[in-house]
DNA sequence: TTGACATATCAATTTTTATTGATATGATTC
DNA sequence: GAATCATATCAATAAAAATTGATATGTCAA
């Protein structure tokens, strides 16, 4: 059995994704360079010019590709003095987590029909 | 708590994926049309020329987008006579989940330290 | 074995995304 | 307020992905 852990409390009872951020999210997630940055912030959160730092590209690449993320709702900005912090935001990995698993858990696979036969 | 049903035998126990595999099945998932077609998919197994008339959409077009799903493991086929039938692979739905919620569970989201004091 | 059908593939084009270098913005320190 | 630093944005270009129409491949039926 799937070893499922207890879901934290802020991450529960989110209201239903639309269909675009559903797309937007997968999407950020179909880039190494993004993926790279997420697994950076699983660890901590982390200021722009730290991810430079460590993922050794220009700045200006790093922020477009944060810019893709925030849009897609993975992480989370702060800002504190001239520093822009990112964080996770687990609640949207929870929402793309839920709707793959809606698939696994709510599709029928039928056994083939002969083609054009559809109702 | 979230509501995780059990998981089908014929789906556990998967190998582990490769990073790449991860970015082609988010990148398969990115795009409105794959979305409607895996939708479709998972009330039964249909062939190209239902998918088409259902989906109105050019025979060429839905071959381009149904390769990268089956490249990116999402989906698979099988021949019978002439047509071509395509259904759900869900253990590649349950790998992409269990990725997503690696970092629900064990990202570690620490405070924010004064930027560039890292290690 | 010819013709019709289902699907895949290809080449050309269009559209979308990403990269780069330069500049703008806004906070901080002197 | 001038200089500096962190970050975002912009315009131009490059690269990747999607669309289109045409053609190829393989199966079936007559």
């Amino acid at each position: 059995m799937l070893k499922t852990s207890r879901i934290a409390p802020d991450l529960v009872a989110q209201s239903p994704i639309s269909a675009k951020q559903i797309a937007a999210g997968f999407h950020a997630l179909s880039e190494p360079l993004r993926i790279q940055i997420l697994e950076l912030l699983r660890e901590q959160e982390l200021c722009v010019c730290d991810l430079c730092d460590r993922l050794e590209v220009s700045q200006s690449k790093l922020s477009f590709h944060l810019k893709t993320l925030k849009e897609a709702a993975l992480v989370r900005s702060r800002q504190e003095g001239r520093w822009i912090y990112y964080s996770l935001n687990l609640a949207q990995f929870l929402a793309l987590e839920q709707y793959l698993s809606d698939y696994r858990r709510f599709s029928q696979i039928l056994p083939a029909r002969p083609c054009s036969d559809a109702d």
